[in-house]
DNA sequence: TTGTATGCGTTATCAT
DNA sequence: ATGATAACGCATACAA
């Protein structure tokens, strides 16, 4: 509870010179740093961040805005937003749970004052103006944004390019009935997915089938299909535990940690140097072969039927699956 | 940018009535109450959060200190903790990456004047007074203190009670050969549960042997164990994703989220009532038998069998497996 | 009901 | 090299 005039009282010296050594002015003479030291160490002073903040007007701390917390994909996130924010030596104000735009507003207004920046993760609704309202008050990065926002740097997932490697995969391996369990219509993600895997079908002159796309929620009982028949599994984001799965996982793999890393990077840009122009970075999405498409080994049948139990017990958080109903006539009773 | 003189200047008003207007003072008159709301959200001002809880000396932000960020028990534990403090309007300062005292005690001084309470989990290495320098700044709650602090709230897991019901189930079994893979020896969790192993072992009269106490790390590769025979295992923790393997797996359950929300209850409690006692809770570690022992239902050798696979891929983030050699002669080649 | 003035704990700009 | 002192943006006790 010691402030920084009981230190100078202590130390005889005024707030000014403790101010100084505490901050590491060369300006002050070796004998009065030692004693200012000695004095603050022993009253053991802790200097008060609001107040510092209050005159500085730097926090040294980045908000960090989620739409949820639950799961793997957004763990890896954070995680990687916590690496590259410590190694700047920056601490994390988090906020999750944010579905609407005015929730966004309200936890972003809430860190006014609190934060030098801050990392957005926008939901499905999609936040219009909002983030503009935002961006002015601090320097503001966007993970995955559904639609650009202007002077705002970003950084996202090529769902498109990936949602289309998977089906192409698939097709490759002789599947024709290819059905997507996608997420939310409104998401980005979702909207990315959705566009890789028609233009794949298209490319392959297969017919779109509307039954076929299934808009879930990104949710591991999401990805529970009715479906007696034997099919192929590929996943999306490529989340640690699916290489645990029997048989394991064939999926789009996506550098989660990297992305909340990229994000913390290009906002420390942003503060830095306020006039930059916005920067877009894009994280490559490349697919994973496993062996829930049939294993590349030959022994393609064990792998297809066991796969089919894979697909009972649902997806996993932030997973979208590429089914295909296997047109080899491969047909098994587990 | 605009800060509440600005404001009292374009309402006509004196700061002091803006102040009463946003914190709903009701000595305010209808009128000039309208007038200032408008002209606040007219110029879309927004309080500074530093400057406020300087004069409050209220931050309305739980500070976070973890050890960690990987893996699914951590991410709960946030997750649990996140549910909580909004429920009580309060945000969260979260800092990872402390292994030793004195890192602890540096990022519990860099949120000094930043937070209300501090909810810290405590490294392997156990921080014996440092914990204390930092309880008489703001109200402090432990997540599975190693040791307790004087005046310290706390909530820890039945560790000892969980490992000692995972070792008995092994025991009913038959086995008779039954190994553990710990965490550091250090570590709080970990001693409790080698205890719990160890009496098990007592009470049932069968040998402690050295050997098959191992000392890990709680990380997946960390449950190697190179052994050429069938096992049974039980896991620790029952993250989400163990009960997709194959056998699912049978392990202690802890309701991580629960461990993260407790811990938030205990903190907003000695917030309130600085002079209430402190309360040490313990949540329950009960046993979840799925598969990976031999399968209830009788078709115990094909579990047993396919047990040594989950063996093989390893254990998963801060899980303990307790792990037996089949002492009934079954064995299999898969 | 409203305004004035003081203080919260620092940093930073002046002097000295 | 050191010391007053004015901000920083806000809340509040006291006056009016």
């Amino acid at each position: 509870v010691a402030t920084i005039r009981d230190v100078a009282r202590a130390a005889e010296v005024s707030i000014a010179t403790v101010s100084r050594v505490l901050n590491g002015s060369p300006k002050v003479s070796e004998d009065t740093r030692r004693r200012v030291w000695e004095v603050a160490t022993g009253l053991d002073y802790w200097p008060h961040g609001a107040a510092r903040s209050l005159t500085t007007s730097r926090t040294h701390t980045l908000g960090v805005l989620l739409p949820d917390l639950f799961g793997e994909f957004f763990s890896e996130v954070i995680r990687g937003i916590d690496s590259a924010a410590r190694s700047h030596g920056l601490q994390l104000l988090l906020s999750s749970s944010h579905a609407e735009a005015r929730d966004v507003i309200a936890a972003a207004g809430a860190m006014r004052g609190r934060i030098d920046g801050l990392v957005v993760m926008a939901p499905d609704g999609g936040t219009p103006d909002a983030l503009e309202r935002v961006r002015q008050r601090f320097p503001l990065v966007l993970l995955n944004p559904r639609t650009p926002v202007e002077g705002c740097s970003s950084v996202s997932i090529a769902n498109l390019e990936g949602a289309h490697a998977a089906v192409r995969h698939l097709i490759a391996l002789g599947h024709q009935r290819i059905a997507i369990v996608n997420g939310p219509a409104g998401n980005a993600d979702a909207q990315g997915r959705l566009a890789g895997y028609r233009r794949a079908l298209r490319e392959a002159h297969l017919p779109r089938t509307p039954e076929l796309e299934f808009a879930g929620d990104f949710t591991e009982s999401g990805g529970y299909l009715e479906c007696a028949r034997d099919v192929a599994v590929v996943g999306f984001d490529d989340i640690a535990s699916v290489r645990y799965l029997d048989p394991p996982l064939t999926t789009v793999h996506v550098d989660t940690f990297e992305l909340g890393e990229r994000a913390v990077r290009l906002l420390v840009a942003a503060m830095e140097s306020p006039s930059s122009r916005a920067q877009h970075e894009v994280l490559p999405a490349t697919l994973v072969v496993r062996r829930s498409c049939g294993a590349p080994a030959g022994d393609g049948d064990a792998a297809t039927l066991a796969s089919r139990r894979v697909l009972a017990r649902g997806g996993d958080q932030k997973t979208m699956q590429a089914t295909a109903g296997s047109n080899n006539a491969r047909r098994h009773q587990s």
